[in-house]
RNA sequence: GGGCAAUUAGCUCAGCUGGUUAGAGCGUUGCAUUCACAUUGCAAAGGUCACUGGUUCGAUCCCAGUAUUGCCCACCA
C-alpha cells in the first residue's frame, strides 16, 4: 500500500514538476529522442507585451498552444514551442511615461531621450521577468533556451533588412499624406490602431460669409478655418447652380478660396446636404482635394493646437479655445443659422484614448498597391502585397479556423490603404535612415544597415511595433550569431532551426487577425516567398460571469494567477478549454474552474484507488486480454475514445476531445469499470488480470490527458517509478492497418453488447418482440453483471411499470428486484402484455418508409465519385457503416412486420 | 451603411458537412454514503432547438424572410 494524498494539492506540485520539466531539457526539440519520419510541429509563441502582467487572454493562448505542443510531442514530432516577449513600442513606452508622471510628476522630456529610454528598457526587463514566471506558472513547454525578444540584436538586424529590401522593390516611401495623430502619444497610428467610441457632440449650421449662397453643417467648426471647398452630390439640384464656381470668404483670419465640388458619397439629406472639405484634416476631404486638386491648409498642428495658418487670432489656442472663439465669432456676424445635439463616432487612439487628429505629416508609408517582381519569389511575380495576401488564404495555403475569419480577413484586404510605419515615439526599432541636410532643397537619403560616412543624420522615428512583430515567425529562428553567415541571403537559407519554418500553427485570439495575422503573412512572404505559418486558430475572448469585456474600469477582470491560486493551473486549463467552439468568446467564472478541478481530484482518486491497492506497482504496456465482458467492453471504449480524440485534436476540436475524454474518464471508467472491478477482484481467478487491466488503462489515460492537465498527471506518472517523464511518452494510437480490423472485431463488438445492457437498464430501453399471440416480451440477460448496479435494475422495473399495455402489478416487480439481488450470473427479466396491433403495423410502415428513404440517399451519395474520392476517409467509411446499419434495421422492421400478420 | 455571428434545459455552452430517443457542466429536488473520492455516488425534474414559410421520406442543422442581441469594418461631415 502507497500513501497518496486523499485529495490532489496543485500547490505542491506544480512547481516541483515544472523544475523537473525544465531540467529534463525535452521542452528543447534537439534533446528529443525522435522516429525516422522526422516530423515536425512548431509554434511562435505570440509574444506578450512587456507592460506588465499575466491577463486571462494570454492564460487562454498559453492552455491551446501547450496543449497542441504536448500533443505532437507524444506523437513522437519534433516539437518547439519558441517563446519570447514584444517590446510593444506605444503601450510600453505610455505606460513607463504614467508611472513617471505618478511618481515624480515628470514627463519624458523632462528626463531627455537617454535617460527616458533607460528607465523604459528597466521597465522592460523587470515585466519580461514576471511575465516570463507566469508563462511557466501555467505550464507552458516551451523552450526557454531559444526565447526571443523583439529588440534582440538579431531581430533588430532582420528588421533593419526588411526595411531595406521593401525600399529598393519600392513598397516603402516618404510621403507627405493625412494620417491619424494622436496628441498625447505624439505620434502617428495606423488606421488599425484608431478605435471610435460614440459621444455627444453638436452640429453646427453656418455660412461661411454673408455673400455665400448657402449654409454647411459641421461638428468641427474650428476645422473650418482650413477649408477649401464644399461638396455636394451631383445629382442635388439645389446646388447646381453653384458648380464649379469659385467664392472668397474671410472667417476672421484672412481671405480664402472655396470652391464648389461634387462628390458622390455626399448624402444630400445630411445637414444642408452641403460639405465643407478641410483637405488638412480629414482623410475623405483629402481625397476629395486630391481628385479636385485642391490646396492643403494645415490649421491643427502636431501639439494639437492652432497653427499659424490658422491665423493670429487662433494661433496657439486648443481646438476647443478655437472653437468656442469661432463659434462667438459666427454668432456675432449673424453666420450662425442653428446649433443642434447630435451623436458623434469620434476616433481615438487605441493606447491612451485620446481623441485622433488627422492631419498631414511626413511619414513612411507600406505601399499595399504597388506591383513588384521579386526573383526567386515565388508569390511576387508582378503582384501587390494585397494581392499576394489575398492569395494565399484564397488558394488555401493558409488554412484560417473557423473559416468564417477568412471572408473577414479578405474584407480587411479590400478596404487596405498603405500603412503608416513610422511613429514619433522613442522607445522601438529606429528607422534605418539616414539624412545629408534634412528638410533643404539639395537633401540626401541613405537607406541601409549603418550611417553612410560624413555628415549624415538618422532619422529620429522608430518603426510602429507591429512592423517587427510582422517578421516574428522567422526572425526568432534565424542563427542569433548572425555575422557567421556573409549574406542576408545564406542567413535566411542556412540557419538552422530555419526547419522549423513555415509554422505548423499560428494561435491567438481573433482581436489580432488584422493587427498582426495580416501583417506576418505580407511580410514573411515578401521576404522569404513562403508563408508564415500553414494553420491559425483562433481563439475568443475571455469575458466576465456576465459576458462583458473585461476592464479596470468595471473592476470585473479576473487574474488567472488568482485562479491558480485558488484551483490548480490545470483546472485553470480544462476549463478555459472545455466548453467552448473556435472563435467564440467564452465566460470564465469560479463555479466553470471549480468544475474542473473537481474533476482533476476526481482522476488523483481513480489513480489513488487503483495504485493504493494493486499488489504491485508497474507499469503494463501491453494490452492485456480480456477475460469478462466487462472487460473487453472497457478495453474497447479506451480504443474508442481514444481515436475519437485523437482525430478530434488533429482537427482542432480540443472542447470535443476534452468532453469525451471526461466522459470516459468520469461516466465509464470511474462510475462503471472500478466498481465492477471491485466485484472482479474478489474473484481469484480473475484479480490479477483485473489489476493489469486498471494499471494499463490508467497509464494509457494519464497520457491522454497530459496535454490538457499536464501537472497532476506527471504527478501520478511518477508513481510508476519510471525513469523517463510522461511528457515523452508515445501517444497511444495503433498502426492505421491494424486499426481497421480493431474497429470490427474488437471495438465494435464488445461496445455495442455492453452498451446495449447498459441501455436498456439505464435508459429504460429494452428489445421488443411481438408474437403472434399478440404479446410482447422484454428480456435483460447479461454475464457478469450479479450484485452490480442494483439501483440501475430497479430501473427496469420502474420502465416496465411505465408500459400501461403490461400487466405490470401480476408480475410483482419490488419482488422480481429481490430476486435479481439474490441471483448470480445473469439477470432475466420476463414480462408479457398485450399490444395493439393496427398501431403496431402503422408505426412499422412508416419507419419502413423512412428507412427505406434514408437507404436510398446513402446508396446515391456512395455511388457520388466526387464524394467517395475527395471526402476523408473516415466520412466515408462512416457513411458506409451508416448503410450497413440502416440496411439490417430494414430486415429487422421487415421480420417484426410479418410476424404480425 | 456593409459584413459576421448568436438565439438549444433555470444559468453557461456543445451538437463535426440532414438520420432512430437533441447532449454536457453548473444549479434545483429526492435518496445514499465508514469500504479511492462530500472536490462523492444514484436518480428525478427541466427543451415546440427564437419565430414564419420552403426543400426533403425525414430539418436544431440546408434555403428565404422576420425579430432580438453581440462583434467587426466603413463612416455623417
Amino acid at each position: 500500500m502507497k500513501e497518496i494524498p486523499k485529495a490532489y494539492n496543485p500547490k505542491d506540485v506544480e512547481d516541483k514538476i515544472y523544475h523537473k520539466w525544465e531540467e529534463s531539457g525535452y521542452f528543447n526539440p534537439d534533446n528529443l529522442k525522435l522516429p525516422k519520419n522526422g516530423d515536425y510541429f512548431s509554434i511562435s509563441m505570440p509574444p506578450p507585451n512587456r507592460t506588465g502582467t499575466l491577463h486571462t487572454g494570454h492564460a487562454t493562448m498559453l492552455a491551446y498552444q501547450d496543449l497542441m505542443v504536448r500533443f505532437n510531442r507524444l506523437l513522437g514530432k519534433k516539437t518547439l514551442w519558441l517563446p519570447g516577449t514584444d517590446h510593444a513600442a506605444i503601450a510600453t513606452q505610455t505606460k513607463v511615461e504614467s508611472i513617471l508622471y505618478k511618481e515624480e510628476k515628470k514627463t519624458r522630456h523632462d528626463l531627455g531621450k537617454e535617460k527616458f529610454l533607460q528607465k523604459v528598457r528597466e521597465f522592460a526587463e523587470e515585466s519580461k521577468k514576471t511575465i516570463n514566471q507566469q508563462v511557466r506558472k501555467m505550464g507552458s513547454s516551451c523552450d526557454w533556451s531559444r526565447e526571443r525578444y523583439t529588440l534582440d540584436e538579431g531581430l533588430t538586424q532582420v528588421v533593419k533588412y526588411t526595411f531595406i529590401k521593401m525600399y529598393d522593390a519600392g513598397l516603402i516611401e516618404r510621403d507627405y499624406r493625412i494620417v491619424n495623430w494622436c496628441p498625447r502619444c505624439n505620434s502617428t497610428l495606423s488606421d488599425d490602431e484608431v478605435e471610435y467610441k460614440e459621444v455627444n457632440a453638436k452640429l453646427y449650421t453656418f455660412k461661411y460669409s454673408k455673400d455665400f449662397p448657402f449654409a454647411i453643417a459641421t461638428t468641427r467648426p474650428e476645422t473650418k478655418l482650413g477649408d477649401t471647398a464644399v461638396a455636394v452630390n451631383p445629382k442635388d439640384k439645389r446646388y447646381k447652380k453653384y458648380i464649379g464656381k469659385t467664392y472668397t470668404v474671410d472667417l476672421g483670419h484672412g481671405k480664402q478660396e472655396i470652391k464648389i465640388v461634387t462628390e458622390d458619397s455626399v448624402d444630400p439629406n445630411f445637414g444642408t446636404g452641403a460639405l465643407g472639405v478641410t483637405p488638412a484634416h480629414s482623410i475623405i476631404d483629402y481625397e476629395i482635394a486630391q481628385k479636385n486638386n485642391l490646396p492643403l491648409i494645415k490649421v491643427i498642428g502636431e501639439d494639437g493646437k492652432m497653427t499659424k495658418e490658422a491665423g493670429k487670432n487662433y494661433q496657439d489656442l486648443t481646438v476647443e479655445e478655437a472653437r468656442d472663439k469661432f463659434v462667438k465669432w459666427l454668432e456675432k456676424e449673424g453666420l450662425m443659422e442653428k446649433i443642434e445635439d447630435t451623436k458623434q463616432n469620434l476616433s481615438i487612439c487605441y493606447r491612451c484614448d485620446s481623441a485622433i487628429e488627422p492631419l498631414p505629416s511626413l511619414q513612411w508609408f507600406v505601399r499595399v498597391n504597388k506591383k513588384v517582381t521579386l526573383a526567386g519569389n515565388k508569390y511576387f511575380q508582378n503582384k501587390t502585397i494585397r494581392e499576394v495576401a489575398l492569395q494565399v488564404v484564397k488558394e488555401r495555403d493558409i488554412k484560417i479556423i473557423p473559416e468564417r475569419f477568412e471572408k473577414t480577413y479578405y474584407q480587411w484586404l479590400e478596404n487596405l490603404r498603405d500603412w503608416c510605419i513610422s511613429r514619433q515615439i522613442w522607445f522601438g526599432h529606429p528607422i534605418p535612415v539616414w539624412y545629408k541636410d534634412k528638410g533643404k532643397k539639395n537633401e540626401e537619403i541613405f537607406v541601409g544597415l549603418e550611417a553612410p560616412k560624413g555628415d549624415w543624420v538618422q532619422d529620429g522615428d522608430t518603426l510602429d511595433t507591429w512592423f517587427s512583430s510582422g517578421l516574428w515567425t522567422f526572425s526568432t529562428l534565424l542563427d542569433k550569431n548572425y555575422k557567421k553567415y556573409k549574406t542576408w541571403e545564406e542567413w535566411l537559407k542556412n540557419s538552422p532551426d530555419m526547419q522549423f519554418h513555415p509554422t505548423s500553427v499560428m494561435e491567438t485570439g481573433y482581436d489580432i487577425l488584422f493587427f498582426w495575422i495580416a501583417r506576418m503573412i505580407i511580410q514573411t512572404t515578401f521576404i522569404l516567398g513562403d508563408i508564415p505559418f500553414k494553420t491559425v486558430y483562433l481563439h475568443g475572448l475571455v469575458r466576465d460571469e456576465k459576458g462583458r469585456k473585461m476592464s479596470k474600469s468595471l473592476g470585473n477582470v479576473v487574474d488567472p494567477l488568482d485562479l491558480i491560486e485558488k484551483f490548480g493551473t490545470d483546472a485553470l486549463r480544462v476549463a478555459m478549454i472545455s466548453g467552448t467552439a473556435a472563435g467564440m468568446d467564452m465566460r470564465l467564472y469560479d463555479e466553470k474552474v471549480e468544475g474542473a478541478r473537481n474533476f482533476v481530484n476526481k482522476l488523483w482518486n481513480i489513480s489513488r484507488y487503483i495504485l493504493s491497492s494493486v499488489s504491485e506497482i508497474k507499469l503494463v504496456e501491453e494490452k492485456p486480454g480480456p477475460k469478462t465482458l466487462a472487460d473487453e467492453w472497457i478495453l474497447a471504449r479506451l480504443e474508442q475514445v481514444t481515436a475519437e480524440i485523437t482525430l478530434d485534436l488533429e482537427n482542432f476540436n480540443f472542447s470535443g476531445a476534452s468532453d469525451a475524454l471526461r466522459n470516459f474518464t468520469w461516466s465509464d471508467l470511474a462510475d462503471w469499470y472500478l466498481e465492477i472491478s471491485k466485484l472482479q477482484r474478489a474473484n481469484s481467478k480473475l484479480v490479477e488480470n483485473t489489476e493489469n487491466i486498471l494499471l494499463y488503462i490508467l497509464g494509457k489515460l494519464l497520457i491522454l490527458w497530459h496535454p490538457f492537465i499536464p501537472f497532476v498527471t506527471e504527478e501520478i506518472w511518477a508513481n510508476f517509478g519510471c525513469k523517463d517523464l510522461l511528457m515523452v511518452q508515445s501517444w497511444p494510437i495503433s498502426k492505421e492497418s491494424e486499426q481497421k480490423e480493431k474497429i470490427e472485431k474488437e471495438i465494435l463488438y464488445p461496445f455495442w453488447k455492453f452498451e446495449e445492457i447498459m441501455m436498456t437498464i439505464r435508459n429504460l430501453r429494452a428489445d421488443f418482440k411481438v408474437d403472434p399471440a399478440k404479446k410482447v416480451s422484454v428480456s435483460i440477460i447479461g454475464k457478469n453483471l450479479d450484485k452490480i448496479r442494483f439501483e440501475e435494475v430497479k430501473e427496469v422495473i420502474i420502465f416496465l411499470a411505465r408500459l400501461d399495455k403490461l400487466e405490470i402489478e401480476k408480475s410483482k416487480p419490488k419482488n422480481s428486484v429481490s430476486h435479481v439481488l439474490e441471483g448470480v450470473g445473469e439477470i432475466c427479466l420476463h414480462l408479457e402484455g398485450l399490444v395493439d396491433i393496427k398501431k403496431e403495423k402503422e408505426r412499422i410502415n412508416s419507419e419502413i418508409k423512412s428507412v427505406s428513404g434514408f437507404i436510398k440517399s446513402l446508396e446515391q451519395k456512395l455511388k457520388n465519385k466526387d464524394f467517395v474520392e475527395k471526402a476523408p476517409k473516415e466520412v466515408v467509411e462512416k457513411e458506409e457503416f451508416k448503410l450497413k446499419e440502416q440496411k439490417e434495421k430494414m430486415e429487422k422492421l421487415e421480420e417484426q412486420l410479418k410476424s404480425l400478420k
